[in-house]
DNA sequence: CGAACTCGGATACTTCTTGTCCGAGACAAT
DNA sequence: ATTGTCTCGGACAAGAAGTATCCGAGTTCG
Protein backbone atom coordinates (compact mmCIF):
# COMPACT_ATOMS: atom_id res chain seq x y z
CA UNK A 1 0.00 0.00 0.00
CA UNK A 2 2.29 2.35 -0.93
CA UNK A 3 1.60 5.38 -3.14
CA UNK A 4 3.55 5.85 -6.73
CA UNK A 5 6.38 8.41 -6.07
CA UNK A 6 6.16 10.42 -9.24
CA UNK A 7 3.07 11.91 -7.10
CA UNK A 8 4.86 14.23 -4.73
CA UNK A 9 7.21 15.57 -7.55
CA UNK A 10 3.43 16.30 -9.97
CA UNK A 11 2.70 17.84 -6.58
CA UNK A 12 5.34 20.14 -6.15
CA UNK A 13 5.47 20.90 -10.08
CA UNK A 14 0.97 22.21 -9.71
CA UNK A 15 2.37 24.19 -6.97
CA UNK A 16 5.46 25.75 -8.91
CA UNK A 17 3.43 26.13 -12.12
CA UNK A 18 0.94 28.14 -9.87
CA UNK A 19 3.33 31.00 -10.22
CA UNK A 20 4.34 30.95 -13.37
CA UNK A 21 3.53 33.48 -15.96
CA UNK A 22 4.66 31.57 -19.10
CA UNK A 23 5.17 28.24 -20.14
CA UNK A 24 7.87 26.38 -18.10
CA UNK A 25 9.88 23.25 -19.83
CA UNK A 26 9.92 19.75 -18.25
CA UNK A 27 13.57 20.30 -17.62
CA UNK A 28 13.41 23.40 -15.64
CA UNK A 29 11.16 21.80 -13.31
CA UNK A 30 13.87 19.04 -13.04
CA UNK A 31 16.61 21.34 -12.25
CA UNK A 32 14.53 23.18 -9.99
CA UNK A 33 13.58 20.29 -7.82
CA UNK A 34 17.09 18.15 -8.56
CA UNK A 35 15.52 15.09 -9.99
CA UNK A 36 15.43 13.04 -12.66
CA UNK A 37 14.41 14.65 -15.96
CA UNK A 38 13.45 11.80 -18.06
CA UNK A 39 11.12 10.51 -15.64
CA UNK A 40 9.87 13.88 -14.54
CA UNK A 41 8.10 14.09 -17.75
CA UNK A 42 7.12 11.14 -17.28
CA UNK A 43 4.70 12.15 -14.69
CA UNK A 44 3.83 15.55 -16.53
CA UNK A 45 2.65 13.48 -19.47
CA UNK A 46 0.17 11.96 -17.37
CA UNK A 47 -0.92 15.11 -15.99
CA UNK A 48 -1.29 16.37 -19.93
CA UNK A 49 -3.13 13.21 -20.82
CA UNK A 50 -5.87 13.59 -17.43
CA UNK A 51 -6.35 17.47 -18.75
CA UNK A 52 -4.48 18.97 -15.63
CA UNK A 53 -1.82 21.10 -17.74
CA UNK A 54 -1.80 21.47 -21.36
CA UNK A 55 1.65 21.33 -23.17
CA UNK A 56 3.01 23.88 -25.79
CA UNK A 57 5.51 22.84 -28.04
CA UNK A 58 8.26 25.10 -29.87
CA UNK A 59 10.83 26.99 -28.76
CA UNK A 60 9.17 29.07 -26.04
CA UNK A 61 6.92 25.97 -25.22
CA UNK A 62 6.16 23.91 -21.40
CA UNK A 63 3.63 23.29 -19.27
CA UNK A 64 0.81 25.46 -17.85
CA UNK A 65 -2.46 24.74 -15.74
CA UNK A 66 -5.57 24.65 -17.65
CA UNK A 67 -7.57 26.15 -14.65
CA UNK A 68 -7.11 28.30 -11.58
CA UNK A 69 -5.33 26.40 -8.89
CA UNK A 70 -8.68 26.46 -6.49
CA UNK A 71 -10.43 23.97 -9.15
CA UNK A 72 -7.09 21.65 -8.85
CA UNK A 73 -7.72 18.98 -6.32
CA UNK A 74 -4.84 16.87 -4.83
CA UNK A 75 -7.10 14.16 -5.68
CA UNK A 76 -7.21 14.90 -8.96
CA UNK A 77 -3.56 14.74 -9.56
CA UNK A 78 -3.37 11.39 -7.50
CA UNK A 79 -5.86 10.12 -9.98
CA UNK A 80 -3.75 11.73 -13.20
CA UNK A 81 -0.48 9.81 -11.85
CA UNK A 82 -1.37 6.62 -10.14
CA UNK A 83 -4.00 5.77 -11.81
CA UNK A 84 -7.97 6.28 -10.74
CA UNK A 85 -8.20 2.56 -9.48
CA UNK A 86 -9.76 1.84 -5.91
CA UNK A 87 -7.10 0.60 -3.26
CA UNK A 88 -9.07 -2.24 -2.70
CA UNK A 89 -10.48 -4.75 -5.22
CA UNK A 90 -12.85 -7.35 -4.63
CA UNK A 91 -12.45 -10.92 -5.91
CA UNK A 92 -15.52 -12.46 -4.72
CA UNK A 93 -14.06 -15.38 -2.88
CA UNK A 94 -17.23 -15.80 -1.04
CA UNK A 95 -18.48 -17.65 -4.27
CA UNK A 96 -15.78 -20.01 -4.71
CA UNK A 97 -15.34 -23.10 -2.53
CA UNK A 98 -17.35 -25.78 -1.44
CA UNK A 99 -19.49 -23.69 0.45
CA UNK A 100 -19.58 -20.54 -1.75
CA UNK A 101 -22.24 -18.28 -1.98
CA UNK A 102 -24.88 -18.49 -5.56
CA UNK A 103 -24.63 -15.58 -7.53
CA UNK A 104 -28.28 -14.98 -6.88
CA UNK A 105 -27.94 -14.35 -3.41
CA UNK A 106 -24.86 -11.78 -3.68
CA UNK A 107 -26.45 -8.69 -4.59
CA UNK A 108 -24.80 -6.26 -2.39
CA UNK A 109 -21.07 -6.14 -1.92
CA UNK A 110 -19.77 -8.43 0.97
CA UNK A 111 -19.09 -6.71 4.42
CA UNK A 112 -15.52 -6.77 3.55
CA UNK A 113 -15.65 -4.98 0.32
CA UNK A 114 -18.12 -2.45 2.09
CA UNK A 115 -15.59 -1.64 4.73
CA UNK A 116 -12.75 -0.95 2.66
CA UNK A 117 -15.00 1.11 0.04
CA UNK A 118 -15.68 3.15 2.77
CA UNK A 119 -12.03 3.78 4.25
CA UNK A 120 -11.10 4.53 0.31
CA UNK A 121 -13.76 6.80 -0.02
CA UNK A 122 -12.75 9.41 3.36
CA UNK A 123 -9.26 9.22 2.05
CA UNK A 124 -10.15 10.68 -1.64
CA UNK A 125 -12.54 12.90 0.61
CA UNK A 126 -9.42 13.99 2.48
CA UNK A 127 -7.60 14.71 -0.83
CA UNK A 128 -9.89 16.16 -2.65
CA UNK A 129 -10.66 19.02 0.31
CA UNK A 130 -7.39 19.97 -0.58
CA UNK A 131 -6.65 22.17 -3.70
CA UNK A 132 -3.09 23.28 -5.55
CA UNK A 133 -4.16 26.77 -3.95
CA UNK A 134 -4.08 25.64 -0.35
CA UNK A 135 -0.99 23.65 -0.98
CA UNK A 136 0.44 26.99 -2.07
CA UNK A 137 -1.09 29.56 0.69
CA UNK A 138 0.59 26.83 3.18
CA UNK A 139 3.81 27.28 1.63
CA UNK A 140 3.18 31.48 2.02
CA UNK A 141 2.71 30.69 5.36
CA UNK A 142 5.27 28.43 5.96
CA UNK A 143 7.94 31.00 4.09
CA UNK A 144 6.64 33.51 3.50
CA UNK A 145 5.52 35.32 0.15
CA UNK A 146 9.35 35.81 -0.78
CA UNK A 147 9.64 31.74 -0.71
CA UNK A 148 7.13 31.65 -4.13
CA UNK A 149 8.22 35.10 -5.04
CA UNK A 150 11.99 33.55 -5.71
CA UNK A 151 10.62 30.37 -7.55
CA UNK A 152 8.15 33.23 -9.90
CA UNK A 153 11.69 34.86 -10.86
CA UNK A 154 13.99 31.65 -11.15
CA UNK A 155 11.35 30.65 -13.76
CA UNK A 156 11.37 33.56 -15.83
CA UNK A 157 15.33 34.00 -15.52
CA UNK A 158 17.31 33.38 -18.15
CA UNK A 159 16.79 30.30 -20.29
CA UNK A 160 19.73 27.71 -20.88
CA UNK A 161 20.19 28.74 -24.40
CA UNK A 162 20.23 32.21 -23.38
CA UNK A 163 22.65 31.51 -20.78
CA UNK A 164 25.03 29.72 -22.79
CA UNK A 165 25.26 32.58 -24.98
CA UNK A 166 26.10 34.70 -22.43
CA UNK A 167 28.70 32.41 -21.58
CA UNK A 168 29.98 32.25 -25.16
CA UNK A 169 30.86 36.20 -25.34
CA UNK B 1 -2.25 2.54 -5.09
CA UNK B 2 -3.22 -0.84 -4.61
CA UNK B 3 -3.73 -2.93 -1.25
CA UNK B 4 -1.82 -5.90 -1.52
CA UNK B 5 -4.18 -8.75 -2.11
CA UNK B 6 -3.45 -11.17 0.44
CA UNK B 7 -5.22 -8.85 2.72
CA UNK B 8 -8.54 -10.00 1.38
CA UNK B 9 -7.92 -13.54 2.24
CA UNK B 10 -6.64 -12.68 5.69
CA UNK B 11 -9.72 -10.84 6.46
CA UNK B 12 -12.25 -13.44 5.36
CA UNK B 13 -10.14 -16.04 7.42
CA UNK B 14 -10.13 -13.91 10.45
CA UNK B 15 -13.92 -13.74 10.17
CA UNK B 16 -14.15 -17.61 9.49
CA UNK B 17 -12.02 -18.61 12.56
CA UNK B 18 -14.72 -16.63 14.31
CA UNK B 19 -16.71 -19.62 14.33
CA UNK B 20 -14.08 -21.98 14.85
CA UNK B 21 -13.76 -24.18 18.20
CA UNK B 22 -10.60 -25.81 17.26
CA UNK B 23 -7.72 -24.83 15.60
CA UNK B 24 -8.38 -24.49 11.75
CA UNK B 25 -5.28 -25.67 9.99
CA UNK B 26 -4.33 -23.44 6.62
CA UNK B 27 -4.83 -26.62 4.07
CA UNK B 28 -8.57 -26.27 5.25
CA UNK B 29 -9.15 -22.41 4.84
CA UNK B 30 -7.36 -22.39 1.67
CA UNK B 31 -9.51 -25.50 0.36
CA UNK B 32 -12.54 -23.59 1.80
CA UNK B 33 -12.09 -20.48 -0.13
CA UNK B 34 -10.23 -22.37 -3.11
CA UNK B 35 -6.96 -20.30 -3.15
CA UNK B 36 -3.76 -21.19 -3.50
CA UNK B 37 -2.97 -22.93 0.04
CA UNK B 38 1.36 -22.29 -0.15
CA UNK B 39 0.59 -18.69 -0.93
CA UNK B 40 -2.50 -18.24 1.61
CA UNK B 41 -0.10 -19.95 4.54
CA UNK B 42 1.86 -17.00 4.16
CA UNK B 43 -0.60 -14.51 4.70
CA UNK B 44 -1.44 -16.45 8.11
CA UNK B 45 2.68 -16.70 9.37
CA UNK B 46 2.32 -12.15 8.88
CA UNK B 47 -1.13 -12.63 11.01
CA UNK B 48 1.03 -14.95 13.64
CA UNK B 49 4.15 -12.78 13.41
CA UNK B 50 1.72 -9.96 14.41
CA UNK B 51 0.15 -11.56 17.29
CA UNK B 52 -3.16 -11.68 15.93
CA UNK B 53 -3.07 -15.24 15.90
CA UNK B 54 -1.50 -18.06 17.72
CA UNK B 55 -0.07 -21.26 15.85
CA UNK B 56 -0.94 -24.88 17.28
CA UNK B 57 1.56 -27.44 15.80
CA UNK B 58 0.98 -30.75 15.65
CA UNK B 59 -1.35 -33.46 14.08
CA UNK B 60 -4.50 -31.37 15.23
CA UNK B 61 -2.61 -28.10 15.19
CA UNK B 62 -3.55 -25.15 13.16
CA UNK B 63 -4.56 -21.93 14.07
CA UNK B 64 -6.73 -19.79 16.06
CA UNK B 65 -7.28 -16.43 16.83
CA UNK B 66 -5.95 -14.54 20.10
CA UNK B 67 -8.34 -12.39 20.82
CA UNK B 68 -12.39 -12.12 20.58
CA UNK B 69 -13.26 -10.53 17.47
CA UNK B 70 -14.47 -7.19 18.95
CA UNK B 71 -10.59 -6.46 19.62
CA UNK B 72 -9.58 -7.02 16.24
CA UNK B 73 -9.60 -4.65 13.64
CA UNK B 74 -9.39 -4.49 10.17
CA UNK B 75 -6.50 -1.86 10.14
CA UNK B 76 -4.50 -4.57 12.51
CA UNK B 77 -4.71 -7.14 9.59
CA UNK B 78 -4.05 -4.59 7.07
CA UNK B 79 -0.67 -3.51 8.89
CA UNK B 80 -0.17 -6.92 9.34
CA UNK B 81 -0.40 -8.20 5.80
CA UNK B 82 0.52 -5.22 3.69
CA UNK B 83 2.58 -3.57 6.11
CA UNK B 84 2.39 -0.53 8.68
CA UNK B 85 4.27 2.15 6.23
CA UNK B 86 2.34 5.08 5.93
CA UNK B 87 1.10 5.41 1.96
CA UNK B 88 3.06 8.51 1.34
CA UNK B 89 6.71 8.96 2.05
CA UNK B 90 7.82 12.27 1.66
CA UNK B 91 11.42 12.59 -0.04
CA UNK B 92 11.46 16.32 1.11
CA UNK B 93 12.58 17.72 -2.31
CA UNK B 94 12.07 21.23 -1.02
CA UNK B 95 15.63 21.17 0.55
CA UNK B 96 17.20 20.26 -2.93
CA UNK B 97 17.80 22.01 -6.18
CA UNK B 98 19.33 25.26 -6.37
CA UNK B 99 16.32 27.15 -4.35
CA UNK B 100 16.09 24.70 -1.90
CA UNK B 101 14.86 25.39 1.60
CA UNK B 102 17.47 25.40 4.56
CA UNK B 103 17.25 22.28 6.85
CA UNK B 104 16.49 24.75 9.12
CA UNK B 105 13.53 26.39 8.07
CA UNK B 106 11.95 22.89 7.41
CA UNK B 107 10.85 22.31 11.48
CA UNK B 108 7.80 21.11 10.20
CA UNK B 109 6.51 18.86 7.50
CA UNK B 110 5.69 20.40 4.25
CA UNK B 111 2.17 21.06 2.90
CA UNK B 112 1.94 18.60 0.65
CA UNK B 113 2.96 15.78 3.37
CA UNK B 114 0.35 17.35 5.94
CA UNK B 115 -2.36 16.95 3.81
CA UNK B 116 -1.34 13.37 2.65
CA UNK B 117 -0.84 12.66 6.07
CA UNK B 118 -4.14 13.69 6.86
CA UNK B 119 -5.95 11.71 4.20
CA UNK B 120 -3.88 8.23 5.50
CA UNK B 121 -5.14 9.22 8.87
CA UNK B 122 -8.89 9.32 7.73
CA UNK B 123 -8.37 6.26 6.03
CA UNK B 124 -6.81 4.19 8.94
CA UNK B 125 -9.27 5.91 10.90
CA UNK B 126 -12.35 4.35 9.01
CA UNK B 127 -10.08 1.13 8.88
CA UNK B 128 -9.99 1.15 12.84
CA UNK B 129 -13.23 1.26 12.75
CA UNK B 130 -14.73 -1.81 11.92
CA UNK B 131 -13.90 -5.15 14.48
CA UNK B 132 -13.71 -8.40 12.90
CA UNK B 133 -17.18 -9.27 15.30
CA UNK B 134 -19.10 -6.10 13.06
CA UNK B 135 -17.59 -8.35 9.54
CA UNK B 136 -19.39 -11.77 11.18
CA UNK B 137 -22.00 -9.35 11.91
CA UNK B 138 -23.05 -8.21 8.63
CA UNK B 139 -22.34 -11.52 7.06
CA UNK B 140 -25.28 -12.73 9.25
CA UNK B 141 -27.33 -9.60 8.58
CA UNK B 142 -26.98 -10.43 4.51
CA UNK B 143 -27.01 -13.87 4.40
CA UNK B 144 -28.65 -14.90 7.92
CA UNK B 145 -27.24 -17.38 10.62
CA UNK B 146 -26.94 -20.59 8.44
CA UNK B 147 -24.09 -19.59 6.59
CA UNK B 148 -21.83 -18.98 9.05
CA UNK B 149 -23.38 -22.43 10.87
CA UNK B 150 -22.59 -24.08 8.01
CA UNK B 151 -18.96 -23.11 7.56
CA UNK B 152 -19.02 -24.05 11.33
CA UNK B 153 -20.03 -27.43 11.18
CA UNK B 154 -18.04 -27.47 7.66
CA UNK B 155 -14.87 -26.55 9.81
CA UNK B 156 -15.53 -29.30 12.34
CA UNK B 157 -16.58 -32.07 9.69
CA UNK B 158 -14.03 -34.94 9.01
CA UNK B 159 -10.57 -34.20 8.15
CA UNK B 160 -8.62 -34.74 5.15
CA UNK B 161 -6.99 -38.06 6.74
CA UNK B 162 -10.16 -39.05 8.20
CA UNK B 163 -12.09 -38.79 4.62
CA UNK B 164 -9.07 -40.96 3.16
CA UNK B 165 -9.30 -43.22 5.77
CA UNK B 166 -13.23 -43.21 4.71
CA UNK B 167 -12.63 -44.15 1.31
CA UNK B 168 -10.36 -47.14 1.77
CA UNK B 169 -12.74 -49.17 3.76
C1' DC C 1 8.36 -45.16 20.21
C1' DG C 2 6.84 -44.29 15.51
C1' DA C 3 4.29 -41.99 12.18
C1' DA C 4 1.71 -38.43 10.36
C1' DC C 5 0.47 -33.89 10.34
C1' DT C 6 1.42 -29.08 11.28
C1' DC C 7 3.87 -24.59 10.74
C1' DG C 8 8.01 -21.82 9.32
C1' DG C 9 11.39 -19.99 6.45
C1' DA C 10 14.16 -20.25 2.20
C1' DT C 11 13.59 -20.45 -2.85
C1' DA C 12 12.00 -19.27 -8.13
C1' DC C 13 8.77 -16.67 -11.08
C1' DT C 14 5.73 -12.90 -12.62
C1' DT C 15 4.15 -8.32 -12.56
C1' DC C 16 4.52 -3.55 -11.71
C1' DT C 17 7.08 0.51 -10.81
C1' DT C 18 11.05 3.06 -11.86
C1' DG C 19 14.26 5.03 -14.98
C1' DT C 20 16.08 6.15 -19.70
C1' DC C 21 16.27 6.94 -24.51
C1' DC C 22 15.35 8.69 -29.19
C1' DG C 23 12.02 10.40 -32.83
C1' DA C 24 7.97 13.57 -34.44
C1' DG C 25 6.20 18.06 -34.23
C1' DA C 26 6.13 23.13 -33.45
C1' DC C 27 7.58 27.73 -32.63
C1' DA C 28 11.00 31.51 -33.44
C1' DA C 29 14.56 33.74 -35.75
C1' DT C 30 16.74 34.48 -39.96
C1' DA D 1 9.84 30.53 -46.63
C1' DT D 2 13.48 27.96 -44.49
C1' DT D 3 16.50 26.52 -41.18
C1' DG D 4 17.65 25.43 -36.76
C1' DT D 5 16.68 24.58 -32.14
C1' DC D 6 13.82 23.54 -28.66
C1' DT D 7 9.76 21.16 -26.98
C1' DC D 8 6.79 17.17 -25.96
C1' DG D 9 5.28 12.29 -26.80
C1' DG D 10 5.52 7.52 -26.79
C1' DA D 11 8.50 3.39 -27.17
C1' DC D 12 12.35 0.88 -24.79
C1' DA D 13 15.28 -1.56 -20.65
C1' DA D 14 16.47 -2.28 -15.58
C1' DG D 15 15.21 -2.89 -10.96
C1' DA D 16 12.15 -3.79 -7.16
C1' DA D 17 8.19 -5.63 -5.19
C1' DG D 18 4.57 -8.85 -5.06
C1' DT D 19 3.08 -13.54 -6.14
C1' DA D 20 3.42 -18.38 -6.00
C1' DT D 21 5.82 -22.66 -4.57
C1' DC D 22 8.59 -26.02 -2.27
C1' DC D 23 10.87 -28.72 1.38
C1' DG D 24 12.72 -29.08 6.21
C1' DA D 25 12.07 -28.53 11.60
C1' DG D 26 9.07 -29.33 15.24
C1' DT D 27 5.05 -31.16 17.62
C1' DT D 28 1.25 -33.96 18.76
C1' DC D 29 -1.38 -38.18 18.77
C1' DG D 30 -1.86 -43.22 18.37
Amino acid sequence: MKLSGGVEWALHCCVVLTTATQPVPAARLAELHDVSASYLAKQLQALSRAGLVTSVQGKAGGYVLTRAPELITILDVVAAVDGAQPTFVCTEIRQRGPLGASQEACTRPCPIARAMAGADAAWRAALQAVSIADLAAGVDEDYGPTALAGIRGWLSGPRDSDTAAAERR
